[in-house]
DNA sequence: TCCTATGTTGTATG
DNA sequence: ACATACAACATAGG
């Protein structure tokens, strides 16, 4: 379930472990999750160590360590599709799909992923890693301007609107559901070709890109509640759903290999 | 059996 | 080199 809002959810729900040291790891070595990363390494380093902070930017986690020797490192964690972090009852059983569990006094710190889409790094030392440091500036930022939008636009011209707008790059954080949420507002049809939107479709977009982003956080991100019926989150799954606004049917279609829903009463192709 | 799923990435093609 | 399209990754559930 994890975009922006759902990441900086289930970040704190590792907050209970803060100050407190890791007494023992369990990994599963061979788990997808940590391709690209040494997980014996991972468990070794942080046997011992304390949990000093976490953060969320995009969809992605940073959890922050002090190893007993004093020295800093960094738990990655990127939840996929399917990826839960929750933190269990001293003594709690391993699950199947818990592929990292940082087990401390009173609680048990679990990561799991069943489809292992989801992914762990481990960095070692003071700096931030690469990692994190490459993930691009976050859309309520001052960094993500009007003018950084259109030329984005302009160098995405044919693509259809759509995938467009799932580009980590210049959307950090904005998943599939975000996406056909900004364009429904926006009024825009989800296969606009990027490069064709007019100047009130632009400016339109741009609102609608940081409010839905910036609402998403101050609920979902806080309660991890469903937003109301009067978005379109409620409705794009369901069968026979229909648009808050107009009252009249969605549709829904594969564009850029992922499902796309809108309302075609208020989002309309044009040249 | 076949289809779907709130994601990324490697590869092919233009 | 860059933009675009799409298969692949792995698993559960309808």
């Amino acid at each position: 379930m994890p975009e922006l809002a759902e990441v900086e959810f289930i970040r704190k729900r590792w907050n209970p472990g803060l100050g407190h040291p890791v007494t023992r790891i369990l990994v599963h070595e061979k788990a997808g999750v940590f391709r690209g990363t040494d997980p014996a390494l991972l468990a070794k380093r942080l046997r011992h160590a304390t949990l000093v902070s976490s953060a969320a930017a995009a969809k992605q986690m940073l959890f922050r360590f002090t190893l007993a020797d004093g020295t800093a490192a960094d738990l990655g964690v990127h939840l996929g599709m399917t990826g839960e972090l929750t933190a269990q009852p001293a003594g709690y059983t391993p699950l199947k799909a818990d592929h990292l569990i940082l087990i401390q006094r009173e609680r048990a710190l679990v990561f799991s992923d069943f489809r292992m889409f989801g992914r762990i790094q481990f960095a070692l030392g003071p700096e931030f890693p690469a990692w994190w440091t490459a993930i691009a500036p976050p859309i309520l930022s001052p960094a993500f301007t009007p003018a950084a939008l259109s030329a984005f636009l302009a160098r995405r011209a044919r693509a259809p609107i759509k995938p467009v707008l799932l580009m980590q790059e210049r959307f950090p954080g904005i998943g599939n559901w975000m996406a056909d949420e900004i364009l429904w507002r926006a009024a825009i049809h989800p296969r606009q070709p990027a490069g064709s939107l007019t100047a009130a479709e632009q400016k339109n977009l741009y609102r609608e890109i940081r409010g839905v982003a910036r609402r998403a956080l101050s609920t979902i991100g806080e309660t991890l509640a469903d937003p109301p019926k009067s978005w379109l989150f409620p409705h794009r799954w369901e069968d026979g759903g229909r648009c808050p606004k107009t009252k009249t049917p969605l549709a829904r279609a594969d564009i850029g290999g992922r499902t796309a829903c809108w309302s075609p009463a208020r989002q309309k192709l044009h040249p």
